[in-house]
RNA sequence: GGGAGCUUAGCUCAGCUGGUUCAGAGCAUCUGCCUUACAAGCAGAGGGUCGGGGGUUCGAACCCCUCAGCUCCCACCA
């Protein structure tokens, strides 16, 4: 059998995602004799295509998801889309104008149709490239945030939350995206610094031709809706204008000069316009001092009749405008550069319009409760923890949450209106006329009208780790009660408040308990000058063409090579090529072993004492491994795993077993070899599922559902320390000769003959082992010194190689006199400790003894050390 | 403005309650090797006053104070 030097992923990775599929290893039931382990995906938007930070985050999920199978825990990995209202509805308006079709020129059921459609079309291609990452999804539990039993939870949560009183309807100051012609949450908003200017204007006092008062502001376009001038009350200068009016430039209105403490006197001219329909600090003001609210805007950011002049122009040019006539008619006294920042919509980038409008509210202080509570005690546990301070400080402060978007792709909002502007909430039209005779007898109308706003996308999204279960409504529903709570939430840490919080505010609110017991937030993925990936920089691989390049093997263990929870992680593409280098590894192991003739007789004593240590360093690792993942270390765990591969299986392990070329190997080491490249399999499956199970299928006759992915996961199991201790010492040794033959330019092939000055112990069975390695043709055990030889210390043991003809006398003497000088430093210090009566009484026992016994080493190497010198 | 966190080798990061796993890992670098598993490799080596300063202690990367720099979250003063 030939193979290739080179590992090719493509074919086997095609094949063995297919075979998983065919086998249903990804399906779960519900199994009463095993232990759940079930993780809902964060339900990507439909709008979305796979980019890097799904690869990381989704790589972690199916990590843990593959451990929990092969546990024995039945792993059930609940995948999914989200309608992603506004920015589905944004791409679907766009779809339709390169149609030449207006969203404004069809009905909302026409619209919906093509909603609906577009999201067939595109809304699962992510998931289908999440199959290439070899994401070990339950597939045929896909759900989507819209679907008819989704959609219809959130509807009963509504009603079931306005009927506890924690849903209400109110005007109020709402962040408005006049593109989007939509509200939006507070944590929709990205606020930006932009550079702007601050216009001051002189506002007429009523009454006097002479005298002014000017203010400061950003947006000129305002002032016909300003309603007051605000100043300090302890303001000096202008103590004579109080009681006074002003009047709005250009258009003359008067408006009164109130006092507040509010306003701060050093800034800007220590005066303050009002505008409380479009400031919503104004706002607050505005009712304070029962002002007039005055809404000059249009809901796309255009001025209306209320605003006399610039009528229909959008807000910016009328700014334009608006300051080019305030400065002919000389009311413009300066303008000044100046930085703001500034909200703008997250899904559209529209600059974020404060409007005041009805909207549906969450009340959120009591829902929240729980929430805070039972993550501060650790109940659900967040990784890193440093993120629960973040979670309490939005948890102590949340208002609250504006949930309706004018929109059509969502949820409907289940409210029902007369002519009158009453309403009920139903769920049906039945109901809801049923609810409104009983509660408004005196009217009659027959006429209710739906509210045409749907909800916030999150607020179906809350619900994810819930309604993902068909049938969850029934308490005595199999899916929701085996698999509920769920185990871990992989999530990046942006969207904590948006989903995580909330995901736990409802899992307390609507099944009395915790969604999930782990949070795991990732890092966001960067380019490896720190800049976030993204589009518009251009920086974003393709996730699709590094597994092409890479392998999903070589991409998968590239991404977690550096990754530790809640890090940003530095994405370069050399960390695939490492995971493809490290498949390419595991790959010539398995070629170098099947290549092996068998023979039946002879165990070399290098091969018994080969596989009771690579024994315990297996478990070693095992554990150490274990540990890693009970604290979410997944990046440790596959470098611990890695190191285990590469270093001791590979380079020490294989070395010392592997037979002279053409030679065959007894057959007790090869099948142990085999049992141990079996398990190491095992270990490296979660991280890369498809090399780890063509390899499997390679290694032995195995049957149709006999898999690595539901193999049973190595448990560690007793390590001897003694003979870890001896091979590290052995190891030692073996590097000094070869680094003895690299600074002697001596050839390996040249054996060389070690004399070793002292007792054989120390490292026992591993003398043939050092033998082999390092290529020796014998070990002299003396106490004597030698001649024409050249030394090193493994401890405080001393080794020599005698090399005639290859010592040069001078060099050796400086290399000796180097490392003499370094011992009696080391020495003076160890005594100067020693020696300190402070240490000697105050350091416990253990330090002292440890101390002792370096200062009895150094002396014995300095006494070896000198007599070298003497031989010379 | 309020809060949280970070600064350890060229890069990315470990370093638990102060003391033998205290100065580590991976990558990169350098030197020598196309050695019959692997050049996507092998062997070896060199890199750090643990951000600066001060303090506590017999002993500090670790605790305290202080200065400097960076990052994130929240708020959004016209």
């Amino acid at each position: 059998m030939s193979l290739s030097t080179k590992y090719s992923p493509a074919e086997v990775e095609n094949k063995w995602y297919q075979y998983w599929m065919d086998e249903g290893f990804f399906h779960s039931e519900p199994n009463p004799d095993k232990e759940p382990y079930c993780i809902v995906i964060p339900p990507p938007n439909v709008t979305g295509v796979l980019h890097m930070g799904h690869m990381l985050n989704n790589t972690i999920q199916d990590v843990l998801v593959r451990k929990a199978r092969m546990e024995g825990k039945e792993a059930c990995w609940v995948p999914g889309t989200d309608h992603a209202s506004i920015a589905t509805e944004a791409r679907v308006v766009a779809m339709l104008r390169e149609k030449g079709i207006k969203k404004s020129d069809i009905s909302r059921e026409e619209f919906l149709k093509y909603a609906w459609e577009w999201k067939e079309k595109y809304g699962g291609i992510i998931l289908e490239q999440l199959k290439k990452l070899g994401a070990s999804c339950d597939w045929q539990r896909t759900r989507f945030t819209m679907e008819p039993t989704l959609s219809d939870a959130v509807t009963d949560v509504f009603i079931d939350l306005y009927k506890k009183g924690n849903i209400y309807r109110g005007l109020r100051m709402v962040n408005w995206d006049p593109v989007g012609k939509t509200a939006l949450s507070d944590d929709e908003v990205n606020y930006k610094d932009v550079q702007s200017k601050l216009y001051y204007i002189k506002y007429p006092i009523e009454g006097s031709p002479t005298e002014f008062v000017t203010i400061a502001t950003v947006r000129p376009e305002t002032i016909m809706a300003d309603s007051a001038i605000c100043i300090n009350p302890n303001d000096e200068r202008y103590k004579h204008l109080k009681g006074k009016r002003a009047l709005i430039p250009l258009i003359n209105r008067a408006i009164p000069i109130l006092e507040d403490e509010y306003v701060t006197m050093d800034f800007g001219t220590g005066c303050l316009k009002v505008t409380p329909a479009h400031d919503m600090n104004d706002y607050e003001l505005g009712k304070k001092h029962k002002l007039e609210v005055i809404d000059i805007l249009n809901e796309d950011g255009t001025l209306n009749e209320k605003a006399q002049l610039f009528i229909g122009e959008d807000r910016f040019i009328a700014r334009k405008k608006i300051a080019k006539e305030l400065e002919a008619k000389e009311f413009l006294l300066k303008v000044e550069e100046y930085k703001s920042n500034i909200g703008h919509s997250e899904r559209t980038d529209a600059v974020i319009e404060p409007r005041l409008s009805l909207q549906w509210f969450v009340k959120m202080k009591e829902i929240t409760k729980p929430a805070l509570e039972n993550v501060m005690n650790d109940n659900i546990q967040i990784i890193p923890p440093k993120f629960k301070n973040t979670y309490r400080h939005w948890m102590e402060n949340v208002r609250d949450w504006c949930i309706s978007r004018q929109l059509w792709w969502g949820q409907r909002i289940p409210a029902w209106y007369d002519e009158e502007g009453n309403y009920v909430v139903a769920k049906t039209y039945e109901s809801a006329i049923e609810q409104y005779k009983l509660k408004y007898p005196t009217f009659n109308s027959l006429h209710l009208k739906q509210d045409e706003d749907v909800l916030d996308t999150w607020f179906s999204s809350w619900l994810w780790p819930i309604s993902v279960f068909d049938g969850f409504k029934d308490p005595n529903n199999k899916d929701i009660k085996y698999y509920y709570p769920t185990n871990d939430l992989v999530t990046a840490p942006e969207i904590l408040f948006f989903w995580v919080a909330r995901m736990i505010i409802a899992g307390y609110e609507y099944r009395g308990e915790m969604p999930f017991k782990n949070v795991y937030l990732t890092g966001i993925v960067r380019d490896k000058l720190g800049r976030k990936m993204s589009k518009s920089l251009g920086n974003s691989p393709d996730p699709l063409d590094l597994i092409e390049t890479y392998g999903a093997d070589g991409v998968r263990t590239g991404m977690l090579f550096s990754s530790p929870a809640g890090n940003d992680l530095l994405f370069d593409e050399r960390l695939c090529e490492q995971g493809r280098n490290f498949a390419n590894k595991i790959w010539n192991a398995f070629r170098l072993v099947s290549g092996w003739e068998i023979n039946a007789i002879g165990q070399p004593d290098e091969n018994k004492t080969a596989i009771l240590w690579f024994e315990s360093r297996l478990n070693q690792s095992l554990a150490e491994i274990e540990d890693h993942f009970k604290k979410f270390r997944m990046s440790d765990a596959l470098l611990t795993a890695y190191k285990l591969v590469w270093d001791d299986f590979c380079a020490w392990y294989l070395e010392i077993i592997k037979p002279e070329f053409g030679k065959p190997i007894d057959e007790a080491t090869y099948l142990k070899t085999i049992q141990f490249f079996e398990t190491l399999l095992k270990v490296l499956h979660p991280f890369m599922p498809f090399i780890t199970e063509e390899l499997w299928h390679e290694l032995g006759k195995r049957g149709k559902r006999d898999c690595l992915i539901v193999a049973p996961w190595p448990k560690s199991a007793k390590v001897n320390d003694l003979i870890l201790i001896e091979a590290a010492t052995a190891f030692e040794i073996i590097a000094e000769i070869r680094n003895t033959r690299n600074t002697k330019n001596i050839s390996p092939k040249q054996t060389l003959k070690l004399a070793v000055k002292g007792e054989k112990s120390g490292v026992q069975s591993f003398w043939p082992i050092v033998k082999k390695l390092s290529n020796l043709s014998e070990i002299v055990f003396t106490q004597e010194k030698f001649d024409n030889a050249t030394s090193f210390h493994v401890q405080s043991t001393e080794y020599f190689i005698p090399l005639e003809g290859k010592i040069d006398a001078a060099k050796e003497r400086e290399a000796i006199l180097k490392e003499l000088d370094y011992q009696n430093g080391f020495l003076m210090s160890v005594d100067k400790k020693l020696s300190n009566e402070k240490f000697v009484s105050g350091a416990p026992p253990a330090v002292i003894a440890a101390e002792r016994k370096k200062k009895a080493d150094a002396e014995a190497k300095i006494k070896a050390l000198e007599e070298g010198l003497k031989s010379l």
